[in-house]
DNA sequence: CCTCCCGATAGGAAGAGCCTATCGCAACCA
DNA sequence: TGGTTGCGATAGGCTCTTCCTATCGGGAGG
């Protein structure tokens, strides 16, 4: 039985005449006099009481009337539906964000992304690396931003921006007069995120620094806490470029590392993902609000 | 679009996995790829995330299962329902009775219908003939038993049994002592009913008498009245014979006609009424009970 | 009695749906 | 690293369905 024979249903009951019902349903009235028929004969039940004159539904075909209507209804609900989610530019997207970059990154984008794409309906999530990459692997996300450099065949994205790292210092810290510092020379009194964030490896791996030579060194839950923990006098720290603007409203003393080093934020989604348009143009419009970002951060926090 | 498209998406969506859906739909992996396929083309939407390993559905997809099982539930609705309604003698059937047959008639036969068609729902109609007619005509009624003999292109039915009439005569009216009265003996101090009723023309006809002829005579509204008149010695009548229990019980005298006046009962239906079976074995049923009617009352009324 | 309008039927063309066989790809295992 | 497995996609061919136009048959009304 196919929705079409309902829709020819509804009209013969609605006309009660099958030559005004086949024009009204744009088929000749052969059509519709065969459907009829075909559709009586499959559902094992008489639906027209025919005469020369008029055909009218009988009492069976009207108690199965209503249930043809609500799958008709039903059937067209999913078309239009359908028409209004067409559009891959809109709809729900949501977007994992690493949690040394949400805070920083987020102020910058969040208005040019509505801008840009009014119907996309961000939701941000914030988490580390490891459990964005499962929930982005579980469909729980549409794309997510990383600062690592993942190389999965499931996964692909783009990178959008270079983030440097900066040396975080208490001001009264003797290397605070430098104009600027070797990533090495911070190994010393470094303070670093907790497990899971990737800032905490890539931070240590700048600096020459292993994990295990770590000792029981202090794990800050987060890059707000490191902070304050700098400002406090406890210790040096690597932050991310985007988060200088928070650490000098600390008062902590920011300089250039010698070495440059830093971090590539990248866009990430799952191949397959067919929304990947959607994902390519929140990436471009970030990238384009971060363009020419390195070069003016490594000049303005000298 | 098709149900059946709707139901392969359905199980798509359920099972994540092309193979296994087209297993549970008893269709080929192949089916299931084209047709969801042609499905995405005509919604203009992507449905499934395909990898190696799954389908997984899209957002998009997720929002139109509603209404795609919504569809899907109402079309087996749709086929549930006609199974039930496919016994010809099962559902309402709507039975038109004249009113001089209907106090009568169903104390009869309601019994043997109840038992004949358990599943039929026998809902009886008491009115006058051209009010039945009407009604049957108009779909309202599904059968009717007429006393008259309608001859019409789009009406269709059989002769049940014949009813004879019997003089109904108060107990001290000088012709209560014959054995058998000519019908036109009558008509000297006859009582009829109402317009409308077939009945009274058919007395008025037996008894050689016109309407017209009939001045300001008494016009009773039901055959329980004009036999309450006639014990009361306002006149005689004539009744149908089923009415003869009734009548006795009043202290009325019933009386053989002479030349065995009477009228044949028979059930009247629409030409191409499709439950035409049902209608058919209502009428068996009440000839069948009625059979030999005819001879026990001309026997048993002497 | 003829004409008109209704639904039913016939025959042929076009399209949709399904099958089997096969491909291409990715993952897995040895 | 190379074969195997399992997935969805594709190709070709068959069948069935659906639709059309043309025509029939019957009842209604002039």
């Amino acid at each position: 039985m196919n929705l079409r024979d309902l829709r020819y249903l509804l009209a013969v009951a609605e006309h009660e005449h099958f030559g005004r019902a086949a024009r009204a349903c744009g088929v000749s009235q052969p059509t519709l006099s065969v459907q009829i028929r075909k559709l009586e004969e499959l559902l094992g039940v008489t639906l027209f009481e025919r005469t020369s004159k008029t055909a009218a539904p009988t009492a069976a075909c009207r108690q199965l009337l209503g249930h043809a209507r609500t799958a008709v209804t039903a059937g067209e609900a999913v078309l239009a539906t359908a028409r209004n989610l067409r559009d891959p530019m809109a709809g729900r997207f949501r977007l994992g964000i690493i949690p040394t970059l949400a805070p920083y990154l987020l102020p910058l984008v969040f208005a040019p992304l509505r801008e840009a794409l009014p119907s996309l309906d961000l939701e941000p999530w914030e988490d580390q690396t490891a459990a964005l990459l499962e929930r982005l692997r579980a469909h729980e996300l549409d794309a997510i931003l990383l600062a690592t450099d993942e190389a999965a065949p499931d996964l692909d994205g783009r990178a959008l921006f270079a983030e440097p790292f900066l040396a975080a210092l208490p001001p009264d810290h003797p290397l605070a007069g430098r104009e600027t510092i070797a990533e090495t020379d911070l190994a010393r009194d470094i303070l670093v995120l907790a497990e899971g964030h990737c800032l905490r490896d890539q931070a240590l791996e700048a600096c020459g620094k292993s994990t295990t030579a770590l000792g029981a060194a202090l794990r800050a839950s987060s890059l707000s806490t490191l902070l304050n923990m700098v400002a406090a006098g406890y210790g040096t720290t690597l932050i991310p470029g985007l988060a200088s603007g928070v650490a000098q409203d600390a008062g902590i003393v920011l300089r250039p590392l010698s070495a440059s080093a830093g971090r590539t934020i990248r866009i990430v989604w799952r191949t397959h993902f067919p929304q990947r348009p959607a994902a390519e143009a929140v990436g471009e419009v970030i990238a384009a609000r971060l363009r020419g970002y390195a070069e003016s951060a490594a000049a303005g926090a000298v």
